[in-house]
DNA sequence: CGACACATGTAACACGTTACATGATTTG
DNA sequence: CAAATCATGTAACGTGTTACATGTGTCG
């Protein structure tokens, strides 16, 4: 949902054409994003009002720019928090694996505490201090949750210790009409 | 990516009905699936080869169970540690703003920052003493990752004050062969 | 019978990915 | 001309969502 209302955010500021409007999200957030995303989130866009052709550049490029509506959208998409994260991945396979017989829980943790340490390391490795501060922020963010994710780890591997397994459930709902209690 | 391993690692205990497994996916993990989902991960389930049906229950349940195939992918994805999420949302948004001219980079961290708030107490106000292990879990994980941003948006509004936002680039790509450096 | 809930799908859509198919342009 | 790069798409696929369309069994 991020890179629909980046791009929008970005036309707000001034037509561009597609492979420049890649350009500049990735100048300004240090992601990348699909060539190709961009042309049909661009149709969608267009599709629902937010964006229009502003005909074509000096070297034939396809300029787009914001409508009214869409500058509003992109405006009120700043100023709005995001959305809590839906799935956690690491925190649904560990809490599903607490639950599994035979599942080895401690393995599954202390792997993924592996692969968060060397995802930690990586961060720092990457980092030549020649970083814009968009970058800054990116790669605290990551930092911190990463850093969240061990504590966390932890925490879970405790939690776990107390749990016990199950196999599936046995009473099966009944079919047909509920009982109602009486009103 | 994890619906679809997380059925098949229940399934693997034990042959289930679409809308069983869903319940015993909630049951597990503390998260709803939409059942509908259930069925079409099944059917490309059964159509990569990890699951097989398992014909008819005495009450007329479609039955599926694992394939060798499919309880191999199960263990496995059990073992492996996940990926690093894509796209942090919340990052990119207010790296993205500091960009912008004319951004109103402070009021977006304090309405996130207090979004994150919300949703902690949310979470305290869950908490009714009466959980699963796996809850447990799974809201230790949600909490971590929360206060994580919290710190975080703290670093992000000092690191933003230093940011000078900037207009799209004018330096476009000159198309054709690159000059290439002397060798 | 009719309401209700379980159960099994199907359809349409949104977002994201990779890969492929073309043009146009410029340099060697 | 041939290679390399920019630019603009299209196609196919994967995962996820919501909404709709049906059965089927049970209870009042």
């Amino acid at each position: 949902m991020s890179v629909r209302q980046g791009l929008l955010a970005i036309l707000e500021h001034g037509p561009c054409y597609g492979s420049q409007l890649r350009a500049e999200y990735l100048r300004r957030t240090g992601a990348t994003v699909n060539v190709g995303q961009v042309y049909t989130t661009l149709e969608r866009l267009e599709r629902d009002g937010l964006v229009v052709g502003r005909g074509i550049d000096d070297d034939g490029h396809v300029l787009w720019g914001t409508t009214t509506d869409g500058a509003a959208a992109a405006r009120e998409w700043l100023l709005t928090p995001a959305p809590a994260d839906g799935r956690d991945e690491v925190a649904l396979k560990i809490a599903l694996a607490v639950t599994l017989p035979g599942a080895d829980v401690a393995g599954i943790v202390s792997a993924q505490r592996a692969a968060v340490g060397r995802q930690l390391d990586d961060l720092s490795a990457q980092d030549d201090g020649e970083n814009t501060v968009s970058d800054a922020i990116v790669r605290a963010a990551r930092r911190a949750r990463l850093e969240a994710d061990l504590r966390w780890l932890d925490e879970a591997e405790r939690l776990a210790g107390g749990a016990k397994p199950f196999g599936l459930s046995d009473d099966r709902p009944r079919r047909g009409r509920p009982v109602r209690a009486a009103g």
